[in-house]
Parts: structure tokens; C-alpha cells; sequence
DNA sequence: GTAATTTGTCTATTGCTCTAGACATTTATA
DNA sequence: TATAAATGTCTAGAGCAATAGACAAATTAC
């Protein structure tokens, strides 16, 4: 239930814990965590233990305590990423959430590295146009992404992106109309450097990463990009 | 680069960052690991600490370190899972394993939960029959599963997938020749409990949750799944 | 109002984590 | 054979993590 000497601290693995229960619904079921008493046997641990994986997830915004009341859920749902042939993000979270919006963080160009250039069927070193982005709902953090797009093809991309806040719209002012996902290559890690900050997550959080692969309607492909969700925050769902 | 106070032991966030930096070619592209005192140098921590992490991937058998030689790299590629509306485990991996099986690890009869229920489209409380699976390539679990069928529909499928030591081929003798993935919902999380031991993890390791519904020719569903990818040694592809 | 429940704060102690340095042992190379 | 490079082992010390116990402060229920 609980690993000792893993390298991990008690705490740490508990407030991980609280928080996964949380979104699944395990925890907090009317907004309210039960007693640090409680939790202390439950987990078999020091009171003391509990109460830093509580602070911990005050910290992060996900609890709040009250002296004497007790300590309250203050972020709970996950929210639901819908994968399949026709992705956008401002429309994958709609239903769910009332406001979405990506910003530019920034862009640059660079040469192809290997495995991108095969993704996108170029020449290994070709000219690229980089995107850093960070896509919000409502408000909070939800996912970081990495986008590389072909510089001859799109060479304004970056400014319609930064005017759109949409790759949707950046992609059909450079006369993309349609587009599609070609595949999607789904991997889990700690979150690390950046993403850490720009996500608004705790060192140790997990991220899902998403490669994904975008092709134009006559097949050719226009970006290749890596997208960081907050796993906590986060579920990817592929069908229905 | 590598958080001080975070909960999580600077040797097993080293340890995470390296066995990652194998998976995607980062380290030990020559299958030989830097050595300890450019490793340290390049963390920014001691040598000790890097020490400390070699071992605990030794441990899992990733590395094997040699006096005087160096570190070397045991096992490297990552395997990957595609997911589709024809997902079957033993095909998914063809090609990059020579050797696919499952084994059932436990059954029983129990009542549906009401998100298992909902999925189903039973009742609240219907009873249906769990199987623990454990899916092997080459010798070496990469998935564990939790799987609930309609009783009443699939009296004997335990005993099937025992003798056969494949769903599908147990849904076969059940009478379904063709079944379809109707969705799929990946989430990421630390590994719990008995999918430690079971998949041969290290504590603080990461598992890709897939959380599946499968459904007959008629549309009928026919099997609600949660499976346990661990997170290092597979990555899900969707599409292409 | 009183008691019970719950979170907040403080002190002390033990064990693990990380750093630092020194030296041994094994292997490869000039 | 001598040297360099790499892993292996040992000791010592500073700081964080976890346990234990006691009591304060706020809220709720009787």
C-alpha cells in the first residue's frame, strides 16, 4: 500500500495518492476529506505524515483546511481529452469547461532532428518552424505542447498562431481547410524542467505525453507535435 | 533540472531520468552508460548519489555495471501498443516479441459497481465475473489487467481463458466470433499495491492506465477492462 | 455551556538521504 | 610494465523525513 525506503517520501506518495482518489472519486465524495486522524490509520502512518501530504496538496490548490471543521476538496473533476481522427483542442474540452485558450510561449526555427523529419516525411535536417505552447480551461493549466510545422509551407505560422491562439485557424489562414490526426503515440513520465512551472504542477507530478502526427487532406503531413497533459488534471479517451 | 525537497529522493529521480533517457535513445546509444563521475557532474549532484541510482536499476535489471569496464545497458527499446477498434492483446505486440501469453491470476463472481454497471449497460449491482490477467512478452509482464464480463452471458469464462490463455479466444468459445474496442480512456498514475510485484516494478514507478469497453458484432457490450501498462517499457499508439 | 471533534503548533528522537574525501580493485591502453 | 580510467568500498558529518507525545485553538453537537 505504502513503500518505505523506495526513495520516495511517505508523504509525498500519500499526497499522490489523495490526489489520484480525488479525481477518481475514491476521496472527497462531499467535498471533504476525512479526518488527518483517520487517514493516519488508514494509511498506517504518523498524523504528522499526513498532515504534510495535506500541505503539500494546499499548496498545489487541490485542498483547503479548516481549524476545527476540517479539510475540504477544493478542485476535484478530471477532465475527459477525446483522441481520434478529428483533434483540436478547442473543441475537446468543450462541454466540460467554459473558457479554453493556448498562448504562444515561443517559436524559433531549427533543423529537423531524424525522427521528426521521418514523421514528417522530410529530409533529415530540413527547416523547421518550432512552437512552444500552453493551452488553459477556465483558467488553469492544462497541457504544454511542442509543435514543429514545415518552414517553406508555413512560414507565417507562429504570428497567425499568436493572433488566432488556435492551430486550427493558423493552419486554414495558411490554407489548411481540413486536417487530420494520423496517429497518436501515448506515453507517461515525470514531469520535468519547464513544464513543472508552466503547468502549475508538483516536482514529482506525472505528465501524459501525446506525439502526435497531423496530415493535411491529401495525406501530406503538416506538423508533428508533443503535447504535455497534467495527469492529475487529465484523462485521454480514444473512441465512443 | 532536479528538484531539491521535493519528497521524491534525488537517486530515484536520477534513476527515472536515466532509465527514461534509454527508452528514447537520450543514453547509452553505444549501450554503454557515461561514467559515474561525468554523470554526477552533468546531474549536479555526487558521485554517491549517482551510485545510488545504478543500483536501484540494476536492481530492476536495466543496467549491469562492471569494475573497471563501465555501465552497460541490459535491455533499451520500448515496445509499442496500438489501440483501435480491433485491439487484441496478443496481436498488438507481434512483430516486436517473439513470445506473447497471458496468465490468469485470480477470478471471482461479484456485483457491478455502478461506473462498471453504467459502461456494461446493466444494473447497478448485476453480477458479473472479475479475471486478474498478467500479459508477458518474451518472458517479461508488461500489463496487468482487470476484467468484468456479464455472468449470466459468460457463465465459463474463466475456465476458457484459462485453457486457452486469451481473451479472444475465450470470447470465441463463448460464441463471439468478432468483437470491437468501443472506447478506450488512458490515464497515467504511480503504480499500486500488487501491479508492483506483479509487473516486476521498482516503487514510484509509472503505469499507463487504459480503461476499455469491448463490444460484439450487435453493438452489445461485452467487457469492461482496466489495464496496467508499465509505463517504461511500453508506449499506446493510436491510429496509423 | 460543555464536551467532543478537528486542525494547528511545538519539542524531541531516530533513521534515511546526500555530501565529502580517501583509497582499493579491475580493466584497457600506451 | 606502468599509467589512466573506471567501478567498488569505507568513514564521517549535515540535513531532511518520520515517529511520538502534548497541548492550543476553532468548530460542531448535545
Amino acid at each position: 500500500m505504502i513503500d518505505r525506503r523506495s526513495g520516495i517520501a511517505l508523504w509525498r506518495q500519500i499526497a499522490d495518492r489523495i490526489r489520484h482518489g480525488i479525481a477518481s472519486g475514491e476521496f472527497g465524495g462531499e467535498g471533504r476529506l476525512p479526518p488527518e486522524l483517520l487517514l493516519s490509520q488508514r494509511f498506517g502512518v504518523n498524523r504528522h505524515t499526513i498532515r504534510a501530504a495535506i500541505a503539500a496538496l494546499t499548496q498545489e490548490g487541490v485542498l483547503r483546511a479548516e481549524q476545527g471543521r476540517g479539510t475540504f476538496v477544493e478542485k476535484s473533476r478530471r477532465l475527459s481529452y477525446p483522441i481520434g481522427p478529428r483533434t483540436r483542442f478547442t473543441e475537446a474540452l468543450a462541454g466540460q469547461t467554459r473558457e479554453r485558450r493556448a498562448v504562444l510561449l515561443k517559436s524559433r526555427h531549427e533543423p529537423a532532428r531524424h525522427d521528426i523529419a521521418a514523421a514528417l516525411g522530410l529530409e533529415d535536417g530540413a527547416l523547421l518552424i518550432r512552437l512552444e505552447t500552453l493551452s488553459e480551461a477556465d483558467g488553469r493549466p492544462v497541457s504544454r505542447s511542442t509543435s514543429w510545422f514545415p518552414a517553406e509551407r508555413f512560414p507565417e505560422i507562429a504570428e497567425a498562431f499568436r493572433q488566432s491562439g488556435s492551430i486550427t485557424r493558423a493552419l486554414k489562414a495558411a490554407g489548411v481547410v481540413d486536417y487530420l490526426r494520423k496517429s497518436t503515440t501515448i506515453s507517461a513520465r515525470h514531469a520535468e524542467g519547464g513544464d513543472l512551472e508552466d503547468l502549475g504542477l508538483a516536482p514529482g507530478a506525472i505528465v501524459l505525453a501525446a506525439e502526435a502526427v497531423n496530415i493535411d487532406s491529401e495525406g501530406r503531413p503538416i506538423q508533428f507535435a508533443v503535447t504535455r497533459f497534467a495527469a492529475d488534471r487529465i484523462e485521454l479517451v480514444v473512441g465512443d
